[in-house]
DNA sequence: ATGAAAGCGCTAACAG
DNA sequence: CTGTTAGCGCTTTCAT
C-alpha cells in the first residue's frame, strides 16, 4: 500500500514539488509543457490526491454534512439524494449520517463532522430541548442550514414546506367533502413542522367555524412505527371515532391505513384519509391516497444552493424559504357515511 | 473561528504538547493527575480533536465507506442504519454515498473515499462491467466488503442473502397452490443477486418438472421504476398471462401490484403475486403481499462485524456469509382461478 | 513560471 | 512518566 505523493510525482517529472502541485490542481501558474509532463508522471505513478492532507494544509475539507433526521424515511433519502447530486457537481463529498430522531446522537454526529472539518451543515434537527450543539456551529463560522424544521430563535438558513397552508388544505378538502369529526395524527410537537401543521389544522376549523373535539387531535412519535400504529387503533376504534383522519407524515399515513385495515373499516366509505407528504407507496395502495404532496427534490436542492453561497461568502441576515405544497386527491377521501353535515360551508369551494 | 489546538491546552495545563496528546487520547502512559489537568484544560478551552490532522498523521482516518446501490431503497436504508450503529459504536464515522446503480458514479465515489483515507469500504456493487476499481481496493490492502452482491472473480468477502434458496421457496410456495404460469419479474442480470434468483426459479420449476415459458421472464433496471412497472404491464396484459408473479425486489414487487391494479387484476384472485425482500408497505397493502423476507438488520451487522474483523488484521482467505430468508406467506397468493393444475406435485409440502 | 522553505495539528519514536 | 524531535502530504508565501 505504497501511497504515491506529489513529491514522487514532481521526481519524475522533473520538476520541484510546487510546481507539480501547481501543476496538478491548477491554481498559481503553470506552463502548459510543464502542466502535460506532470499530469503524465501523475497517470502513470498513479497517483491520488490526500484530500486529507488538503485539507489539514487548508484548514478545511471538501465535505458537507447532512443530518437528516431519518434517513429511512424516503422523505429525507430523496432529499439527500438530492442534496447530494447538487453538491457533489461542485465538488464537494456530501457525509450523512442519520441522528434517528435522537438529539444525544446528532449531537455526536455533529461533533464527528466538525472534528472532520466540514465546511457546512445541513440538519433536520431532532426533537428535544438542548440546541446548544447547533447553536455553538452558527458562532464557530460553520455555515448550517435548517432543513424540513425550523427551530424558533436559531439565526439560521431554513428550507421547508408551506405546512400551515399544507394543512389547511387538507382540511379544507375534508370539510368541503362534509366530515366535521376530523382527527389530526401528528407528529412529536416538539418538531416544528408538526407544530405548523396542528397550526393548520386548528386554522382551517376555525376558519370555518368547525368546533374541534381536542382528544381527537393526537402526537406520537413517528418514528417508532409501533407508537403511530396504535395512535391511529386508539383514535379508530372509539365508539365515536373520527369520519376522516389527517396525518402529519408518510409513516402516520401509513399506520392510520393499516390500523383502518385491522379494524374492517373501509376507505373511503367509513373513513377517509389524507396524508401529508407524498411518497411512493401513496399510489399503489387502493384506493391510492389522497396527500398533501411536497416539493421534495426541490427542498433539497434549494437546500444546497443555499449551503453553497453561503461557502462562497453570502453574508445576508438567514433566509427562510418556504416551498408550497400541493393537495393531490386521490381515492382514500370521499364524503363522510351520512353527508348530513354539509350546511353552513358555503365558503368552501 | 480561532480553533484550539492540542499545543494550546498543554500551554494551559503547563505540560509538553505529547503528553497532552496521550492524555487526551489515552496511549503511552500518563500520571492521573497530569490527565485530570490536562483534560480540565482542555475542557476549559473547549478543545476539540482534529481528526483530519490525526488522519494524516496516521496514514488513515477513522471513517469507513459505505456505497449503497440505491440508498432510496428501503432494504439499503435498513441496511445503512445497521452498519453505521455497529461500527459508530468502535469509533468510526461512517461515510455514506449512493450509487444509484451508476457503476460511474461508483468509480468516483471510491475514489473520493480512498482520497479521504478511509480505513475500509462496504458497497453493494452497482451492474456493469469494469469492476477495476474495485480489484484495485483489493490490491491496496483497503478491505473491502461486498454487500447483497457477488462479483464473481473479486476477492473479497461478501455478505449476502440465500437468494437461491429463497427464490426456490417462493416458486414452490407457487407451485404447490397450483400455478403453472409463473412470471419472474427480475432486476437487471448484471446483478449477481438477480442471476441467483433466477437460478433459483429455474431450479423449483425443473426440481417439480413444470415447462418454463421463458417470454415470463423478463428483466429491467428495477432503479428506473418506471421500467418495472412497463415490464410488469406488458406482461399481465398478455391474453396468455400468467396466474402468478414472482419480483425480484421490492419495488419490482409494487410495480407489478400497480400494473395489476391498473388492469383490474384482483389480487390473489386473478394474480398471485409474491416478492422478493419485506419491506413496510408489504403489511399495510390490502391483501397483505407473501414474501421473502431477508434477515436485512443483521446484514447489516454481519458485514460490518467482517469489516472491523479485517480492520483488526485479520488476514484468513476471503469468506461468503450467507444469510437465510424466510417465506411469509400474507394474502396475496392463493390458487390459480382454475385449480385443475395440481396433479404431478406430490413431492410439495 | 518555478523553486525553496515553512508549516497545518497531530503522532510516534527516542531519550531521559 | 514526560519532553524533544521529526515528519505525515500538501499549500502558500517569498524569492528568483
Amino acid at each position: 500500500m505504497t501511497t504515491i505523493t506529489i513529491r514522487e510525482v514532481a521526481l519524475l517529472a522533473g520538476v520541484s514539488q510546487s510546481t507539480a502541485a501547481r501543476a496538478l490542481n491548477g491554481y498559481g501558474s503553470v506552463s502548459a509543457k510543464t502542466s502535460l509532463k506532470v499530469s503524465q508522471a501523475a497517470q502513470q505513478l498513479g497517483y491520488r490526491t490526500n484530500s486529507i492532507a488538503q485539507a489539514l494544509r487548508r484548514g478545511q475539507a471538501q465535505f458537507l454534512g447532512f443530518v437528516p433526521s431519518d434517513l429511512q424515511n424516503p422523505f429525507f433519502s430523496t432529499v439527500g439524494r438530492n442534496v447530494a447530486d447538487r453538491v457533489e457537481s461542485e465538488g464537494y463529498t456530501l457525509l450523512i449520517a442519520s441522528s434517528d430522531e435522537e438529539i444525544d446522537r446528532e449531537r455526536r454526529i455533529i461533533e464527528n463532522l466538525r472534528s472532520s472539518l466540514v465546511s457546512g451543515i445541513i440538519v433536520a434537527p431532532a426533537p428535544g430541548a438542548d440546541r446548544s450543539h447547533l447553536l455553538k456551529l452558527g458562532e464557530s463560522g460553520i455555515p448550517l442550514t435548517l432543513i424540513d424544521r425550523m427551530v424558533p430563535g436559531l439565526a439560521a438558513d431554513v428550507v421547508k414546506t408551506e405546512n400551515v397552508g399544507g394543512a389547511v388544505a387538507a382540511i379544507e378538502h375534508l370539510l368541503s367533502l362534509g366530515h366535521r369529526r376530523i382527527a389530526l395524527l401528528n407528529d412529536d410537537l416538539r418538531i416544528y413542522s408538526a407544530t405548523e401543521r396542528l397550526e393548520g389544522f386548528r386554522t382551517a376549523m376555525a376558519r370555518h367555524g368547525v368546533m374541534v373535539d381536542d382528544t381527537l387531535i393526537v402526537s406520537v412519535r413517528s418514528s417508532y412505527r409501533e407508537n403511530g400504529y396504535q395512535a391511529a387503533y386508539d383514535l379508530l376504534a372509539r365508539p365515536d371515532r373520527p369520519t376522516a383522519a389527517f396525518a402529519g407524515d408518510n409513516i402516520l399515513t401509513l399506520s392510520a391505513v393499516r390500523a383502518a385495515h385491522d379494524l374492517g373499516l373501509r376507505i373511503p366509505d367509513d373513513l377517509s384519509i389524507v396524508g401529508f407528504d407524498d411518497f411512493d407507496l401513496a399510489t399503489a395502495l387502493q384506493p391510492a391516497l389522497t396527500v398533501i404532496a411536497q416539493p421534495i427534490a426541490e427542498l433539497g436542492k434549494s437546500a444546497a444552493e443555499l449551503m453553497l453561497k453561503r461557502l462562497d461568502g453570502w453574508a445576508e441576515p438567514p433566509v427562510e424559504v418556504s416551498l408550497p405544497t400541493s393537495l393531490i386527491i386521490r381515492g382514500s377521501t370521499a364524503s363522510p357515511p351520512r353527508a348530513d353535515t354539509l350546511q353552513g360551508l358555503s365558503s368552501l369551494p
